[in-house]
DNA sequence: CAATATTTTTTGGTTCGCCAAAAAAATGCA
DNA sequence: TGCATTTTTTTGGCGAACCAAAAAATATTG
């Protein structure tokens, strides 16, 4: 197991490889590789029984690709909950350092870090943390750009791409927000919110809104 | 800068390479690979301006080679404080963690750690942590093996080496033990001390009395 | 001061992951 | 159905780091 065999993993199941086949083109586009590259470490991956590929249809995980993933899920965010926690990280910046620790962590220490944490469930982007028997189940599916005008929604997880927390720290809409949905403008204009936290009204681009989940 | 490139790095600095020269042989030794191999690598360092190379007489670093050394021992050692003092990892067990974790660790995420360690001067096996701008003074080089018979010394370091651990672990000796040496035995035999701690008799060899540094 | 032994460098070859471009298959649409 | 577009796989090649074995340089020693 390489670290790049496991970026491969890692990212098949964040695009669903668990229920259903993922396409070689979403996987180049996802590690910013060649199509051809991805052919090839699929190989290596079916190979060793972490993988199932049909030739022109699609690429999913065996149960056994599925355990290493969680795990790697798993070492990834604790280690996240740990930049904020002890080491005083904001949101924005731990997931690039994240990525590089998960690489480097055996079962023990994963489980001693998990344990100091106090066994926490939740990721800081609001992510389901997988427990040490890789029990994973993401909870909030509804993206703030599906809530109706006049709705009002909890922030309750955010995709967690280094530019989107940037901008929603700007914004600053946090997790754990109520928000009231006051409207969407059309072609695929920006919604418009208001921050019932500390009642400021806030523009979210709609790209954003999508990377936004509520409850 | 590579993960092997560092680990050439942090060997040349342990082997003297800020003082003296260091042969071939030993950094090929040390880190088990093929003479050719540490040739053709030195060689990429020497052209980075880490390292300074005359050939068939011996490598050493340059400022900037030390500087990125001690780096790496800084982050090394407070790693393994972190994961003695927080994950309850034993002596023996840390080093080739830290090994590893060494390699993804950024500047601003050692600061962070060293502050929330409290700013630990030495590592759980007695070396020292350079600090932030890289001072750094190994401070003790007398070995057990060195003191004279009845000497009272106190033992204070030790290189952390799996192996050398475990069997000092077995014979109960500890960073911080006051031993009274009773003999050395010819031919390279054993050395038998008393440790005063708790008034044992320990017969320890040859080879690991080179391994223990007191005062 | 040779002759032998050791150390170092050079050479030729491997594997791993990556890429670009060509070829093949599948899909979309007219 | 048939042609064009998109996606995927195949091919040929590259750089990094490794090795074993050959060649060159240095060191030891009788
Ligand atoms: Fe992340
Ligand atoms: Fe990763
Ligand atoms: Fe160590
Ligand atoms: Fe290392």
């Amino acid at each position: 197991m390489t670290p790049m065999k496991e970026d491969y993993l890692k990212i098949i199941f964040e695009l669903g490889g668990t229920h259903k086949k993922v396409s070689n083109k979403q996987i180049a586009l996802s590690l910013n590789v060649a199509a051809g590259s991805v052919t090839e470490m699929i190989s290596k991956m079916t190979e060793e029984g972490l993988a199932v590929h049909v030739p022109y249809s699609g690429i999913s995980l065996t149960k056994k690709g599925v355990r290493a993933a969680e795990e790697l899920v798993r070492k990834h965010r604790l280690w996240e909950v740990f930049l904020v926690e002890k080491l005083g990280y904001s949101l924005a910046d731990i997931h690039d350092e994240a990525e590089q620790l998960e690489h480097v962590t055996s079962d023990r220490m994963i489980n001693a870090l998990d344990e100091m944490l106090g066994n926490p469930t939740h990721c800081p982007h609001g992510g389901i943390i997988p427990d040490r028997s890789g029990h994973y189940h993401e909870d909030s599916h509804q993206v703030l750009n599906d809530a109706k005008d006049g709705d009002i929604v909890t922030v309750d997880r955010f995709i967690d791409n280094h530019d989107l927390l940037t901008y929603l720290g700007e914004l600053k809409l946090d997790i754990g927000d109520q928000v009231k949905v006051l409207k969407h403008d059309p072609f695929e204009g920006p919604v418009t919110v208001q921050n019932l936290t500390d009642d400021t009204e806030l523009i979210v681009s709609y790209k954003a809104a999508h990377y936004v989940f509520v409850k």
